[in-house]
DNA sequence: CTGAAAGCGCTTACAG
DNA sequence: CTGAAAGCGCTTACAG
């Protein structure tokens, strides 16, 4: 009644669900219903697909059951630039609630080979069921370039203005606004705002919401200085902070802002948050080390993942797409 | 003679290669073959099909090719912990790398409810044909469980005893050799050694190399900690390394490193390199900040990726299994 | 060089 | 509840 129980043994792979069938002395549609939750096996018959199923090591073929399903349980990630802890922690808190939610993450970026067509033509030969678009690198472009292939798209931290992309966003305006009235309610009044890279949403609207809670306590920016987003960038600043002579300066990361803090202490022998106070956005790991304890705005990370993995769970192609807002809270430490 | 043209508008997604071959007027196997390189096609029959291809979008399914050629193209990551700066710029560079050779990275992470069993079965559903395990969280129960399943695995910073898995490691021993000369050649003398996490495979071999290191100039280290990879665990090794008088620090890694300058400054007002000097492990980006300007004993990142993917192109079903050993470069910067 | 046929491992109506 | 049959989209011998 068993077949050749060396079977197993002999092929060096994997046992199949003809295989399970024939231990367990049912038909391949019973075993693959067995391994369906929902649908309908007999007591019996499910205990002995089982048990086949436990001796032979066999598990359902992802790649078979995606193919004749229509669902790869796929999820293609664009990844950010690594170097900025931001972006690393995102997407690993991405890949953890994407796998809690039973689907399978791929991950690819833009480098110097690698032309947004081919990351396009990537998610698509594999059937992602949906795309993760974060805020760096996300043009208007890739995003068409994704339409246009069938994917669902699902962008974080960038919402397109059409309305017609689906996406789950920080409210970084209003973060961006605790910091200012933060800053003003500690006295400062010669406050820089530095933007990020020019183009990035998020970078506008952090700088946005950094002017625009100045200007709802009838105060204004003493200077607006073009940034960037990294240490580099925050090193480049001081200069002109210095020379503008503020006394507080709205940071478009935390990156920049402990590049600057370094600069103003180390080369320009100023005290932080004495003599000119900074505030970062982000949160990273780094912020909270003794050398800046940094306030900053912190980017509700796991809950941009979990209410990401969410939405695709529940399905990218409703009717309207979803916009979904999560807040930002200011961190108050030592440096503002 | 043209098919309906309106085919691949109204259908919302894929093209076949059934399609292409009914606009091409060839066969499916034409058309497979047309995308086969190496296999021969008539100079007029490839023409139309790529003409055809590109009219449709088509583009050949990477699931059912994965199916029945039995290679998936796709590759699983073990995700380290990505708030250590080091894990996650490993992990875009195997990422790149490996999208260069024609590889999609499947990630997955061992999570709070995801045990090594569901990991492992993750992969082997997708058939992956390699799993990169890199130094942490790589267990012999988690290489075990993967070669069980059938699974390739490549492990990174990290050597089985037995020689049954093939690696590609950093030379962290001789690294540490590095390190300990270098502070001995500064004319340190009472010089601590603090160990990584313990079971940890890489942080036995830089805590070997420090102290061989040492015993190669007939020096000893004046005292060993067990320490941690973490910020602050530098930190809570601070105290130890104060009491005992140490003028010198040979750390785990930079995380480690850094939490340390920081407390040995701010919590024992001690200067250094003057006071302490201290040599860290890895040379992730903020070792380089102004803060820090840390000596380091540099990870080659890139290599360890590039030569992975290598690895992994030409089949990790080899012979005998490949033991590729990478030098790690001393970087010189202020902290010692 | 090219086509007809078989088959990768599965799921899903369709009958019983 | 269960099985026989069709089919997901492709590649690969096998003949011509």
């Amino acid at each position: 009644m068993d077949g050749p129980p060396s079977d197993a043994a002999v092929l060096p792979g994997r046992a199949t669900a003809a295989d399970v069938a024939r231990h367990a002395g049912v038909s391949r549609s019973t075993v693959s219903r067995a391994f369906t939750p929902g649908r309908s096996v007999g007591e019996d018959a499910r205990n002995r697909i089982l048990a086949a199923a436990r001796d032979l090591g066999y598990e359902p073929d992802g790649l078979a059951k995606a193919l004749i399903s229509g669902r790869s349980g796929i999820v293609g990630i664009l990844m950010g630039e690594m170097a900025n802890p931001i972006h690393a922690v995102l997407h690993q808190s991405i890949g953890l609630h994407l796998q809690q939610g039973g689907f399978i993450p791929i991950s690819a970026q833009i480098g110097a080979d690698t032309s947004t067509g081919q990351i396009v033509g990537m998610f698509r030969r594999y059937r992602a069921e949906a795309v993760i678009l974060t805020s760096m690198h996300v043009s208007h472009d890739l995003i068409a370039a994704c339409r246009k292939a069938g994917l669902n798209v699902l962008t974080l931290n960038r919402v397109v203005e059409d309305g017609t992309v689906p996406s789950i966003c920080a409210d970084v305006e209003d973060g961006g606004r605790q910091a200012a009235a933060h800053m003003l309610a500690t006295g400062r009044r010669r406050i820089a705002v530095a933007r990020g890279v020019a183009g990035s949403w998020t970078a506008e609207f952090r700088a946005a919401g950094h002017l625009d809670g100045l200007a709802r306590k009838a105060a204004s920016a003493h200077r607006v200085i073009e940034g960037g987003y990294g240490y580099a960038d925050g090193v480049a600043a001081a200069q002109t902070i210095v020379e503008a002579g503020c006394d507080g300066v709205l940071c478009p990361n935390d990156l920049f802002a402990i590049g600057l803090m370094d600069t103003l202490r180390g080369r320009f022998d100023l005290r932080v948050p004495d003599d000119v106070s900074v505030i970062g956005f982000d949160d990273i790991p780094m912020a909270d080390w003794d050398s800046y304890r940094l306030t900053t705005v912190r980017l509700p990370v796991g809950g941009l993942a979990e209410r990401g993995a969410a939405a695709i769970r529940h399905g990218l192609g409703a009717a309207e797409p979803i916009a979904e807002w999560l807040p930002c809270r200011l961190v108050i430490r030592a440096s503002a």
